[in-house]
DNA sequence: CTCGTCACG
DNA sequence: ACGTACGTGACGAGG
């Protein structure tokens, strides 16, 4: 028997199924089942079965409420909330996939799933198999062994963590039964584990490297002073139940073996229609289940519903007769960087045709109707990424305008946390019939290239009949939620204007940045060979495996911080240890230039176009989820200014035309006035409507002083306050990021709220309608679904309720500046303007002018600005105009 | 292709 | 008790 070529992979089912729960959006299919915990279990299954390809497999369940654990403990688990229906009913629908999957499932009374893991594995290593066990929780890792592999999903479900018993010491520092010892005594608050009050992680582990287990560490108590000593001694017997409840039992008395589940492969039919039933389409696509049969007589229909005419093959006339019935386009084009994307097709369709022609047929004289259609603002298309479209076209010298509903556009508005816009992606969550994805008709990376002709417009021929199809439902959702205005007024027109912002373009002088690059460069080399010479050796500075070595291991530097990987040596490192030796400064300064030099000097420089000496980014409209702007390619958002070496770097962004200038306006504290708006908050409003220097005046509030006694410190702190306010405080973070106790930072925190109650008053609010309605919403309707507000884990629960505190404010921030934006377009092409608008930085808009407009634009833009959205406190502008970038500050 | 790091609001 | 500030994108290193 060949046992050594077994793989056994066991999978913990209910911790799957809980974190895909909670980790995916509410799917449901057309007959309302929610089918998200199963659809995340299915492929994390699939990406399992596809990497490890077992010859045997095992999904393990809990068994019904009590197990054996409540015997010694009657309040194991206890305080958890019950689960939610919607995934209970997921169950019982998960494990008659399982079978289609030819897949065996085991459960017993009285017994964990990861107690049956624990016994199969034991079996499995001991009969000489490997195995490899799946799950979320990190109790699994005391199953590791030369032969058991723990893979723990990480975000999602289908991202995991391999860990062996050597990746636990790395992570850890301890063995794999040391976990036990780990859950013994920082308890686990899910399963009502009581552990040491007090002792989290952090302690825990220094325990334990001490002491190595549990047992010893009560033995040597009488060495443990202080606070933690007592909390030992009192707490005990908790310690050594607890650690008893985490071990996981491995002599459960299971009636099969490692033989009785062996996996030999599924039967396509049978997964395929099982698939279907869930309507994963996207998973039948992918496994390529779909020819077999095809069950669903409306799939038929869908898919039969047009006929492709090719323009290329047929000719133009009836594309042109068409062009009156035209109901969506999709124009396809390669390349992630939509100024350098090459246009390859394009789709029309119209009834029961769709017209597609290769994108070099454009250029044709035949093609002067469509091209004129294509630009005719009176005709409305609905398409899907318009942004894109239009840039594409545009650096083919062709306009186009009427743009009336952009599919992807409206994802994005109902759902911007969906990472998945893809036509395809959109269908299946919509329930509709899917289409092949890119990558399977494009392929990927190295392979990706263009498929022949005929392959081409079946592709953009599915995608133009998908835009169709999605239409209805989303403008229906969009409508139903109160987005209209969002969509159809705000982003969509917003999308126009980007479009024009980026084909224009920024002046960037070459040398300028190359001058500056000389300069870093010396010091580069400069301090290169001083931090060799402190070290003793030559080393590669810019890797932190290296660094770590010689600042640790070397130089003997106390340890601050570890990555997962090894010793952290980030910035808020290498600041506490600069007391300790003189290269640690050096490599700070070291770090800071060359991430100038390659980031933004040699960055910068490829970006910019020889023929016109221009930077062209691409601001991307769907990205945020709290529906920010970001920008790429270059990403424009974050050149330097806080130093001032890195600031330099702004003398390099210059007007486009000699004699003009640059203009920037930016908001002043424009997150706390939204605050300020929606809180309602009447000290906060005053401060503002007065004109007071609100950091200063937080000062006064918190720290009871008056105006002059407040110092630059206060302030400063102050100041952080606000900003952790913003971001949806908590003590630890202020702690972190004042470097002051959590004691203190809960201090200010309290004194902040006594302060300002309506702010309070705010933040309970909205987390409690967040709890209620399942979303938060900004001022202009955006809407954030917070899936995990209700999550048992702590950390979830307590991230979806700091982002329910930011995102209202984040996105209102947004929406004004958007808003904005669109007023500023209008006013310069109304006013006939020259200026134009380049660049916007979140709260930050950047302007080019004519020296015969400076005077009508310094007071044009923070009026529209100001004026963007009328709220309870005044917004204000800042403007100011300078040769650069770096002088209009 | 992921990770650590760091630039911005 | 738990343990992180909110939102992004780009780079070099190293598998």
């Amino acid at each position: 028997m060949s046992n050594k070529a077994d793989k056994l992979v066991l999978i913990d089912g209910n911790s799957i199924v809980f974190r895909a729960f909670f980790a995916l959006p509410p799917l449901t299919n057309s007959s309302g089942l929610q089918t998200n915990a199963i659809f995340g279990f299915t492929t994390m299954l699939l990406k399992v079965l596809e990497e490890e390809q077992p010859t045997h497999v095992l999904v393990a369940f809990d068994a019904g409420k009590v197990t054996f654990r409540h015997e010694g403990y009657a309040d194991y688990k206890g305080g958890r909330e019950k689960t939610p229906p919607e995934l209970k009913e997921q169950f019982p629908v998960l494990k008659e996939l399982l079978k289609a999957f030819s897949i065996e499932q085991f459960e017993l009374a009285g017994y964990e799933a990861d107690d049956i893991i624990g016994t199969l594995s034991l079996q499995a290593e001991a009969q000489g198999r490997d195995v490899v066990v799946v799950s979320g929780d990190k109790d699994l890792l005391q199953l590791a062994s030369d032969r058991v592999t723990v893979l723990l999903t990480r975000k999602g479900v289908t991202e995991v963590e391999r860990y062996s018993p050597t990746a636990i010491g790395e992570r850890y520092g301890l063995t794999p039964t040391q976990i036990i010892d780990l859950k013994g005594l920082m308890g686990d608050t899910s399963d009502n584990i009581p552990g040491i009050p007090g002792v989290g992680e952090k302690t825990a582990l220094k325990l334990l490297h001490e002491y190595g287990t549990v047992e010893n560490v009560l033995s040597h108590v009488g060495e443990i002073k202080g606070k933690l000593g007592e909390k030992i001694v009192e707490h005990s017997d908790s310690a050594r139940m607890s650690k008893q409840l985490a071990t996981i039992f491995r002599e459960v008395p299971l009636a099969h073996t490692v033989d009785d589940v062996t996996y030999k492969g599924y039967d396509s039919a049978t997964l395929g229609t099982a698939l279907r039933k869930l309507e994963f389409k996207s998973l039948v696509e992918r496994l390529d289940l779909g020819g077999a049969e095809v069950t669903d007589a409306e799939d038929v229909e869908q898919a039969a519903a047009f006929e492709v005419v090719r323009v290329d093959v047929e000719g133009w006339s009836g594309l042109n007769d068409a062009l009156p019935r035209a109901e969506s386009i999709y124009v396809e084009a390669v390349g992630e960087n939509p100024h350098q994307s090459e246009g390859v097709g394009v789709a029309v369709v119209a009834g029961d045709q769709v017209y597609t022609l290769p994108y070099a047929l454009l250029k044709s004289d035949d093609a002067k109707p469509f091209i004129a259609w294509l630009g005719n603002p009176e005709a409305p298309k609905t398409g899907y990424d318009f942004h894109r479209t239009k840039l594409v076209l545009a650096w083919s010298g062709i306009a186009f305008e009427g743009q009336a509903f952009d599919a992807q556009m409206a994802a994005y508005v109902l759902d911007p946390t969906d990472t998945d816009l893809s036509l395809n992606g959109l269908l299946v969550k919509m329930g509709l019939s899917s289409i092949s994805s890119d990558e399977s008709v494009f392929g990927k990376g190295a392979k990706f290239q263009v498929p022949d002709a005929n392959k081409l417009a079946e592709h953009i021929a599915a995608k133009a009949d998908a835009i169709r199809r999605l239409k209805p439902s989303q403008s229906e959702k969009l409508e139903e939620l109160g987005m209209h205005h969002l969509f159809y007024e705000l982003e969509q027109p917003l999308s126009i204007v980007l479009a024009g912002m980026e084909k224009q373009g920024v002046s960037v002088q070459a040398s300028a940045l190359q001058d500056l690059g000389s300069q870093f460069e010396r010091r580069i080399e400069e301090m290169m060979t001083t931090i060799h010479r402190l070290a003793g050796f030559e080393f590669n500075i810019g890797s932190p495996k290296q660094l770590g070595e010689v600042l640790f291991e070397k130089l003997g530097l106390p340890v601050i911080k570890k990555t997962k990987t090894g010793y952290s040596t980030d910035a808020e490192v290498l600041e506490k240890l600069e007391p300790y030796h003189e290269i640690v400064r050096q490599i700070l300064q070291y770090r800071q230039l060359t991430k100038l030099q390659s980031t933004y000097i040699e960055g910068l420089l490829k970006e910019i176009r020889p023929e016109s000496g221009k930077i062209h980014t691409y601001y991307r409209q769907t990205i945020a989820a709290t529906g920010r702007l970001s920008s790429q390619y270059p990403n424009l958002q974050n050149i330097p200014i806080r130093m001032e070496e890195g600031r330099q770097i702004r003398k390099a962004f210059v007007p486009s035309e000699p004699g003009w200038r640059i203009l920037a306006a930016d908001y002043s504290q424009i997150e706390l006035r939204v605050l300020a708006h929606i809180s309602g908050d009447d000290g906060l409003k005053e401060a503002f409507v007065k004109g007071l220097d609100v950091h200063t005046k937080t000062a006064m509030d918190v720290f009871r002083v008056t105006a002059d006694q407040v110092d630059s410190n206060m302030r400063r702190q102050a100041k952080a306050v606000n900003f952790g306010i913003v971001y949806g405080i908590s003590d630890y973070g202020l702690s972190q990021n004042l470097n002051i106790t959590r004691r203190e930072a809960a201090e200010f925190i309290e004194q902040y709220f006594q302060a300002f109650p309506g702010v309070k008053r705010y933040m309970e609010t909205v987390v409690e309608q967040a709890r209620q309605d399942g979303y938060v919403t900004t001022l202009q309707g955006r809407r954030r679904y917070l899936a995990e507000i209700k999550a048992s884990n702590f950390n979830l629960r307590s991230f979806a309720e700091r982002t329910a505190m930011n995102t209202p404010i984040q996105g209102t921030a947004a929406d004004i500046i958007k808003l904005a934006m669109l007023r500023m377009n209008e006013a310069i092409r109304d006013r006939g303007l020259k200026s134009r608008m380049l660049l916007q930085v979140h709260d930050e808009l950047v302007f080019e002018v004519p020296e015969e407009e400076l005077a009508v634009m310094e007071k044009l833009v923070p009026d529209v600005m100001a004026s963007a959205l009328q709220l309870d406190v005044p917004l204000v502008a800042d403007v100011s105009v300078g040769a650069n970038w770096y002088e209009a500050k």
